[in-house]
RNA sequence: GGGCUUGUAGCUCAGGUGGUUAGAGCGCUACACUGAUAAUGUAGAGGUCCCUGGUUCGAGUCCAGGCAGGCCCA
């Protein structure tokens, strides 16, 4: 048997393909599922991607997460079922239809009928279906695409409709209000979508009122009282309040502050009334308000006034009077609590309403702003979005009015008018919404009349014409007003505080977005907004009666069949449509052509809205299995996920449906563990997006580099939750210095293995106490690196794993084990030392290529493979083509019978992805042999660096180095490495040199640290006079443990653990120091050294003539050297012959008179002909 | 405007609970090493740790305020 050898550079975008041919031959991705039969369950939910657009980068990043965690499961022994799934219902598929369309809203059912429409959504929405079912096999991305969910058929619907009525059994389902944009003239609601059109904001002109809110004494007030009573003015305190919208202040029921802003209270004068009166109003803004005469013109105008004595002085005077006077200041969070009068009382004709008694208060808004206005904000709850979100948390009511069948409502009716109970202005138009006629002397806006009541009632303090932008209706032409639109409701805040609960178990990744982003949403929580005013979703299930006193909420296809057939039998409807057996669709608008029959036999209508597309996803868990009414087992096994990933922005979208929907229904979280991923941008840090053209296409990625280094790069470049600047030269970069140097370390495995005809065994045959202090030492960094990966893949944090492995790799196994070892496997038979070195270098792969396969599965799984299944011998295992080069053959490799387990990390070697992954051993992980191996690792390191200063090269040989050592357990550590130091950095011997030698220069360091503790303020002084110790003091602190010392005037006792003490230097030697650590360098050169340094270097230059021969490692050579060489280098031959012979595998060596068609080998000094034959045996 | 988040070398990122000389990789320069290695080693250049203030004997780290970028929401 023989490890497959490759030629590189190895594709790895082939190498992939050809795995995943593999994968798809041998159903592995299934038999990872069905291997785990009876295991515990791993619970993941695929978040629903839409079809309807291309993928992009950031996909194959976010599956990438969780394609992670779900095949590191697998390997710890869970069963991991993962349902794909589509999002396919919602606004962008509706607009995309649109725009293909050439059509607007207003076109569905005139041009085209919702049924065509509907079916347009239909096919639009899984256009790329077959793109994102390529990628998520070119990736890497183990679900189940063949069996995926599918939210716009009927059982998912249905599912639905279940949730849906369970909800509103429970009394969470509610028809309430929002507030939207709403075309008067054209008697509908606008889409955000539709607000967006280009010229809808439009500068307009408008009358605005500065309003005088008179504040009512009570308890919150009375500091304010109590301000001005201090400097003894009694005047009326009013808060004032801006609006451009002066019809929506007889609606006003509150007012709004922003908690950090700096308030006045200032007195000053009615300028209509000319009362005195004090106002509340923002610092920064109460100068724009209150207009002060300008001193200049005043005085120029009293100059030609002759009664005028002293016109500036007299202006001056004017001024100051104007000037409003501070009385006191406060934050807005002072304010909050106070009580004012209506503005537009009972005791005027206006009506009396319900919750009034709640109302006139003052709130706290997060957005209020002192860009312009008073810094406070007009609250009417009927008018404004965020007016109606403020008066809700503060439990303010909104003014609303009874119509004739005492159904409530706004005071502004649905056609722009307001309603006849608003006293002298009932029946007024709020905006020229029916086109009257403007032009009459005496025609007054409803504004302007509202503003001249109100300049004459003393209650506005100014009021003046403004421009400033508004948005209108696209279609008429109107001002858009913000109005109460009727809404279907979740009630989510009744639960409120058990989400809030719940959501503490759930660990979030980052943190920050669990407590902070998500928790405060919770915290700040309005009930769902379920209704959509579209064509193209999940129907709401409820049918109602015209009156509104009775409704009926359909939970299944059976219950609603079973309501057809009643209103036919009423008479309602003429026939049951979903009667025989014919396809049951849902949507609109079959739904909408069904009535129901109500208890007291009046007909139901259904209520036409859609629901949010949100509540279709939030109910993944339990409509994937189209549970309640199928599956009851699977739902209560995979219920509540255990692992979700999806970006940052589902934080309200996604994490928050499935959370809700979880705690209102099963009281319980819907996931465990959830990943929120950050953003993917372009490498200069910009948002990708096609109309830049900065977008980076995922399948020319992968085609180019492969998709193991592309998720390698992406996972460990930073954490997922970070945002990734992604650039094409970091997966060049993971490439080259992870796949690379793993290729490589596997490469030379195999090519030794198959000289020495090794193979691995069921079992390794060296037991590892028997095996050498190398590789004891990278087993025992094996086992740490399986604990800590396994760690970081238990806290769900992929790229600290990534890192590990790659620093393993890299600098551990590559460029230490392997370059240590190397001689090992060259030399001569296949002895018990070298089967232990192949066995620990072939567990080390194999265990990387099972930490790693999480990540790069493909890499993983050909290196696995390959090292678990190698082939059977072929005649030319060497020879060119096949099956060593992967360039060239369809090398998928053949697979008979899959191995049989190995030992406790294996699990059928058919793939590495049906292995179990151990525990980490901890009984060989040896800490001190860690320690050791780094210390050799440094004082190599320091020697390299002493050569490099002495400009010795590495290849001469040199007597010794001295490394002094302050204990006892140093010294012990160091010898037991000194041979791999001696290998390393070819020197005969590691010399110790302790502290009785008396050369040692020894440096003292403050321990800051423990001092800090020990001395505070003085640390600087002690610090100081270590400094300074002595060399006979310092002996004595050595040797006693402690010292006495005087700092500023004071005895101090030091202790040993206060300071550091270290070697220097050593006189009369050139030292290197890293820390604690000093190594000095013999350089005295001896004619036996210089011979063999000459003997290396001829090593050297044979080799590389070999290797330019194109001779294989295997050849055996002759070799002739020019008789004519220098002496020295006779001498070295001469003394080193055998070494040498051995190093380049000659049978002969020799020097001839004549070296014919030779090369030169070329050395320092000197050059010399020499001839390299292959002996064949 | 609000919530959250980020800011450390030219680039990408590390830097438990504060400790005096702030690190790695890539890139750059020079030299070396290599019969696995497009790998690697050594050395060099490269830093107001975003700014300001505070706490402290001591701040990249803690606190406050700002600035700049990002996401979500208004």
């Amino acid at each position: 048997m023989t490890y497959t050898e490759y030629k590189q550079p190895l594709d790895y975008a082939k190498l992939a393909t050809d795995v995943r041919a593999y994968w798809e031959a041998n159903g592995i991705f299934e038999k990872s599922v069905s291997s785990r039969d009876g295991q515990p369950t791993f619970v993941f939910y695929e978040g629903p991607p839409s079809a309807n657009g291309q993928p992009g980068i950031h996909h194959v990043m976010a599956r990438a997460v969780k394609d992670i965690f779900c095949r590191y499961q697998t390997q710890l022994g869970k069963q991991v079922p993962r349902k794909g799934g589509w999002d396919t219902h919602g606004l962008p598929i509706e607009l995309q239809v649109e725009k293909e369309l050439g059509i607007t809203k207003e076109d569905i059912g005139h041009k085209i009928s919702v049924e065509e429409y509907n079916q347009r959504c239909r096919e639009t929405v899984m256009r790329f279906k077959a793109q994102w079912d390529e990628l998520t096999q070119q990736m890497g991305y183990w679900v189940d695409l063949d069996d995926p969910y599918i939210t716009f058929e009927p059982e998912y619907i249905e599912s639905c409709w279940a949730l849906l009525k369970k909800l509103y059994d429970k009394g969470f389902l509610y028809k309430g209000y929002t507030i939207q944009p709403y075309s008067p003239a054209a008697g509908t609601g606008l889409s955000s979508h539709e607000l967006n059109q280009p010229g809808t904001y439009k500068d307009v002109k408008d009358t605005t009122v500065v309003a005088q809110f008179k504040v009512v004494r009570d308890a919150a007030s009375e500091k304010l009282f109590e301000a001005l009573e201090a400097e003894k003015v009694d005047v009326p305190v009013s808060v004032l309040a801006w609006t451009t919208t002066p019809w929506t202040l007889p609606a006003n029921t509150a007012l709004a502050v922003g908690n950090n802003i700096d308030y006045v209270l200032a007195v000053t004068e009615n300028q209509y009334t000319h009362e005195k009166i004090a106002v509340v109003a923002a610092k920064k803004l109460l100068d724009k308000l209150v207009a002060v005469p300008n001193v200049t013109a005043l005085t120029k105008q009293f100059s030609s006034d002759p009664l005028v004595i002293d016109p500036l002085k007299t202006a001056l005077a004017i001024v100051e009077a104007a000037r409003p006077k501070i009385i006191a200041e406060f934050k807005g969070k002072d304010l909050v609590g106070i009580h004012y009068e209506r503005l537009f009382g009972t005791e005027a004709g206006f009506p009396h309403f319900e919750g009034e008694e709640n109302a006139f208060r003052v709130i706290p808004g997060d957005f209020v702003t002192t860009e312009d206005g008073t810094g406070i904000v007009h609250i009417s709850p009927t008018f404004g979005a965020d007016d109606f979100r403020v008066a809700q948390l503060n439990n303010i009511p909104a003014l609303m009015l009874p119509d004739k069948e005492g159904t409530l409502g706004p005071i502004v009716d649905r056609t722009g008018r307001y309603v006849a109970q608003m006293g002298e202005f009932g029946g007024r138009w709020v905006k020229n919404y029916d086109g009257h006629d403007q032009s009459g002397a005496d025609y007054k806006t409803l504004d302007e009349s509202i503003a001249i009541r109100m300049r004459t009632n003393g209650t506005a303090f100014k009021t003046e014409k403004y421009e400033h932008t508004y948005p209108h209706c696209w279609r008429t032409d109107k001002p858009v007003l913000y109005y109460p639109l009727d809404s279907w409701f979740i009630k989510t805040t009744a639960v409120k505080d058990r989400l809030i609960e719940l959501n503490k178990t759930i660990n979030w990744k980052p943190e920050s977005t669990g407590t902070g982003r998500f928790g405060n949403w919770l915290e700040n929580l309005v009930d769902w907004n379920l209704s959509r005013s579209r064509y193209w979703g999940t129907p709401l299930p409820i049918w109602r009666t015209q009156d509104r006193t009775e409704e009926i909420c359909i939970g299944s296809i059976a219950e609603l069949k079973a309501e057809i057939d009643k209103a036919v039998a009423a008479e309602v409807m003429t026939h049951n449509p979903y009667a025989n057996g014919e396809k049951v669709d849902l949507h609109r608008p079959y739904v909408d052509d069904i009535f129901l029959v109500s208890p007291s036999g009046q007909p139901m209508y259904r209520e036409p809205d859609l629901i949010d597309v949100w509540f279709d996803s939030g109910a993944v868990p339990y409509a994937q299995w189209h549970y309640p009414f199928e599956n009851q087992e699977k739902f209560a096994k995979n219920f509540p996920a255990d692992f979700i990933a999806e970006g940052v922005d589902q934080t309200r979208g996604w994490f928050f449906t499935l959370h809700a929907l979880a705690v209102m229904l099963e009281d319980s979280v819907a996931f465990k563990n959830v990943i929120a991923n950050g953003l993917v941008l372009d490498k200069e840090g910009n948002k990708m997006s096609k109309r830049l053209g900065n977008a980076v296409d995922p399948f020319e990625t992968i085609a180019k580099y492969g998709p193991d280094a592309t998720r390698w790069y992406m996972i460990a470049n930073s954490s997922p939750w970070d945002n990734l600047k992604f650039d094409s030269a970091g997966i060049v970069e993971a490439q080259r210095k992870f796949f690379g140097t793993l290729f490589n370390t596997y490469s030379f495995f195999a090519l030794y293995a198959n000289l020495d005809r090794f193979q691995m065994g069921e079992k390794p045959s060296v037991p590892v106490a028997e095996r050498t202090e190398l590789d004891r030492w990278i087993l025992s960094k094996l086992q740490s690196l399986l604990a800590e990966v396994r760690g970081h893949f238990d806290s769900y944090d992929p790229t600290k794993a990534a890192r590990a492995i790659q620093d393993f790799v890299a600098d551990q196994l590559s460029n230490w084990y392997v370059r240590l070892s190397r001689r090992r496997f060259w030399k001569g038979e296949l002895t018990t030392d070298k089967q232990a070195a192949y066995e620990t270098l072939h567990e080390c792969l194999s265990t990387v290529a099972q930490l790693m396969a999480p990540i790069a599965p493909f890499f993983a799984d050909w290196l696995y493979g390959n090292l678990m299944q190698p082939h059977p011998p072929t005649p030319s295992p060497m020879g060119e083509g096949e099956p060593n080069d992967f360039e060239t053959s369809d090398n998928v490799r053949s697979i008979s019978a899959p191995l049989p387990r190995r030992g406790g990390a294996g699990g059928g070697a058919e793939s590495v992805h049906l292995t179990y992954l151990a525990e980490a051993d901890t009984t060989l992980i040896d800490k001190a042999l860690e320690e050791r191996m780094e210390l050799a690792q440094r004082i190599s390191s320091l020697t390299h660096s002493l050569r490099k200063k002495s400009v010795l090269k590495v290849r001469q040989p040199l007597q010794r180095i001295l490394v002094p050592v302050l204990n006892g357990s140093t010294k012990e550590q160091v010898s037991k490495v000194e041979d791999l130091i001696c290998a390393e950095v070819n020197v005969k011997h590691v010399e110790f040199l302790d502290d009785t030698s008396g050369v040692l220069v020894k440096s003292v360091k403050p321990n800051f640290k423990r001092l800090g503790q020990v001395y505070g303020p003085r640390l600087k002084a002690v610090g100081a006079r270590i400094q300074t110790l002595s060399p006979d003091e310092l002996s004595q602190l050595e040797k006693q443990g402690e010292l006495a010392v005087e700092v500023e005037g004071e005895t101090l006792t030091l202790h040993l653990d206060e300071v550091e003490i270290r070697t220097q230097d050593l006189p009369g030697w050139l030292v290197a120091t890293d820390g604690p650590l000093t190594v000095a360098l013999d350089v005295t050169l001896t004619d036996e050294l210089r011979q063999e340094g000459l003997a290396r270097e001829l090593v050297n230059r044979l080799q590389n003539l070999r290797k330019d021969s194109g001779l294989e490692v295997q050849d055996r050579i002759s070799v002739a050297l020019a008789a004519s060489a220098p002496a020295e280098l006779h001498a070295a031959v001469a003394s080193f012959g055998n070494y040498i012979r051995e190093e380049v595998q000659a049978l002969r060596l020799e020097f001839v008179p004549e070296v014919a068609g030779g090369a030169v080998l070329e050395f320092d000094d000197f050059s010399v002909p020499a001839k390299v034959d292959v002996v064949t045996a």
